[in-house]
DNA sequence: CTAAACCCGAGCTACGTAGTCGGTTTTTCC
DNA sequence: GGAAAAACCGACTACGTAGCTCGGGTTTAG
């Protein structure tokens, strides 16, 4: 799962687009004015986004986007694989299976990264558009039990 | 936080330090050649762990760095935001602070971003060298609830 | 038939990652 | 004391790619 702005963006626009469904689709250079992206970034967005089944389009004058599907059923991790496909994620993947678990001791932290991904998944997987929208972002998770001592706060999302 | 392969190989460098851990300190040049990462690159990186207190130096012949704290204190977050200096996330932190409450529906997403940041902050605090040796990456984390129906499952870490 | 929208792909640019290089300083051991 | 092993330092660079622009289509309402 990668975590660039590419995929931020998209999620402000679905989001917007999720707020201001109505019976008229809703068009591009409207999200774009909003959320002040450039109109022909969003189109290579949605071009995507429509691909992957996550809106659907309608053409000429007075056209625009919809959500293919409600926006309680269109989740945050959809979205992002849409635009920001997968690629290769640990080293030893790329090595092809057999070198990584030939040498068990260099890839100790496989394990780790995939778990990690697994997280991050798990996560945008349970918060749909709607939730963003009402702001229901309820810790989810369960507190990691010990180890969560020191906090060194300085967050940041990645990018 | 930031997900890139230098705070990867940060990682990998101090889960094989960890390993390594005997009366002897452990010399970049065993580390480079055990993970293939190149020396210059590696004392860049432990220069940056030195000055967050995770390492510590011994220098002249047989020296090398030790953990400054034990395997099991040492927590994958630490080395990562060592690494990793944490950079701007959101767009509207950017802004600084006014443009973002200003206009709402504009950073809709913000809280969004803000909590994917603590659920991969949480996760990887409650990750320490010794759980990752020993490969006790329980799922700490409670399944979430609903919404988990589909899983597209290309998964892969952030880079 | 015109204009509003979607559609498409080629191409550009600035930036950060990942890495090199050449050197200095400390310290051990012979 | 001198050689050698290590940490230390910082400047420099090549390269990929994220992010964005441009210039054209194609569909369709009015």
């Amino acid at each position: 799962m990668k975590l660039s702005t590419k995929g931020r963006y998209a999620v402000m626009a679905m989001v917007d687009l999720a707020r201001h469904a109505q019976a008229k689709p809703v068009s591009l250079s409207d999200i774009a004015t909003r959320q002040e992206i450039s109109l022909s970034y969003l189109e290579q967005l949605f071009a995507r986004l429509r691909r992957a089944g996550l809106v659907k389009s309608v053409r000429g004058p007075g056209g625009g986007y919809r959500l293919a599907r409600g926006s309680a059923e269109t989740r945050v991790s959809e979205i992002i694989l849409a635009v920001d496909e997968p690629i290769k994620a640990t080293r030893c993947t790329e090595m092809g299976a057999t070198g990584c678990r030939a040498d068990r001791s260099k890839c100790l932290t496989h394990d780790l990264w995939e778990e990690l991904g697994n997280q991050i998944h798990t996560f945008l997987s349970s918060v749909s558009l709607l939730d963003v929208l009402e702001r229901r972002l309820a810790s989810r998770i369960a507190e990691a039990p010990a180890a969560a001592a020191n906090n060194d706060s300085s967050m940041a999302a990645a990018s």
